[in-house]
DNA sequence: GGCAGAATCTTTACACTGTCAAGATTTAGG
DNA sequence: CCTAAATCTTGACAGTGTAAAGATTCTGCC
């Protein structure tokens, strides 16, 4: 908070007549956050409109990449102090993280109606894909898989190859 | 660090006299995490040694599981303050996280081995089933997906749920 | 234009934190 | 038993988040 405040030039308790505390100020920090992630997700969608399963490989990488790009910002959104946060508490926080979501889930049905995904249940292959995105994106603004990944060029080809082996799974077999 | 001594029932500054600063505790902390995490995975491995590529799976489900009992070690494991270290500070640290790695990446290679899992780039395809596992466990704690999620029951079923999508994916095709 | 009230900022103070420095006590081996 | 290492303690310091009280600046209305 003091940093903070320093860098804006202002007495230490200043950042107090906008935040009302510490927690205050990181949950809107996040959810600014989760709204331009959403925002990214749905650009690369829409570059894609004609094919929704693409569509959907695509906003998994925009996911990825964004984590990269903003691992700060990245980490706030899904630290200790956001997830012990209740939705009712901070319910702007909380509806811009289950957007976020959507859009993912959004694209899978989509996929689905299309045909080139199968009929399988939507929620499920919804948490799967944001589960192999999330924790691509953790691992490698972690460091795990070493500092060429932690680029945004580096990690975009990361997520391509990643996201292509469930990618063809998700086709419709048996 | 003196949350620490206090419950100990010690001075404030003898916890220093065992470990060099709070990074180092954490790193210690950390480190004794991934070898739990390691041997947790290689239990269930072996519990299904007959069938590599089921023992893959259950060495994933394994991992969320371990994160739903130990949210808040799991979280130090793979917070902010860990991922800063680098490999040459924190030698056991970085030995024992890879010993983690090596296990499904080593089943991923058993399985294909096997032939039940097919022969595209291995480190792809480990990289892949760990990042499922890491962004499924990272989500339940963090609350995202409800709280049934949380107890081990709930997460392993996800856990199951959610791994068996992609263990489709991981057959022989084409 | 002037003024009330709101919005914004400041100063001071407090309990708490990680860590340095210096000394005290306990423990183990020759 | 005595020495040296291991372990612990007390005291201090700069830094943190935040409560309390007061000062300043802005805004909308008569």
């Amino acid at each position: 908070m003091r940093a903070i405040a320093r860098e804006a030039g202002v007495s230490h308790m200043a950042p107090y007549h906008h935040f009302a505390d510490k927690a205050a100020l990181i949950a809107a920090v996040a959810e600014e956050g989760f709204r331009v992630l959403t925002e990214e997700m749905s650009k690369r969608i829409a570059a894609r409109g004609d094919d929704p399963r693409a569509a959907l490989r695509a906003s998994g990488i925009a996911y990825v990449v964004f984590a990269v790009t903003r691992p700060h910002l990245f980490r706030v959104m899904f630290g200790a102090e956001v997830a012990g946060m209740s939705g009712d508490d901070y319910p702007g926080l909380s509806e811009a993280g289950s957007a976020t979501f959507a859009v993912l889930q959004g694209q899978v049905e989509r996929s689905q109606d299309e045909g080139t995904v199968r009929q399988a249940d939507s929620r499920s292959i919804g948490l799967t894909a944001w589960s192999l995105v999330h924790g691509l994106a953790m691992l490698i603004i972690d460091g795990h898989f070493g500092p060429e990944a932690m680029h945004p060029e580096g990690a975009e080809q990361l997520a391509y190859e990643v996201t292509g082996g469930v990618y063809r799974g998700l086709r419709e077999s048996e």
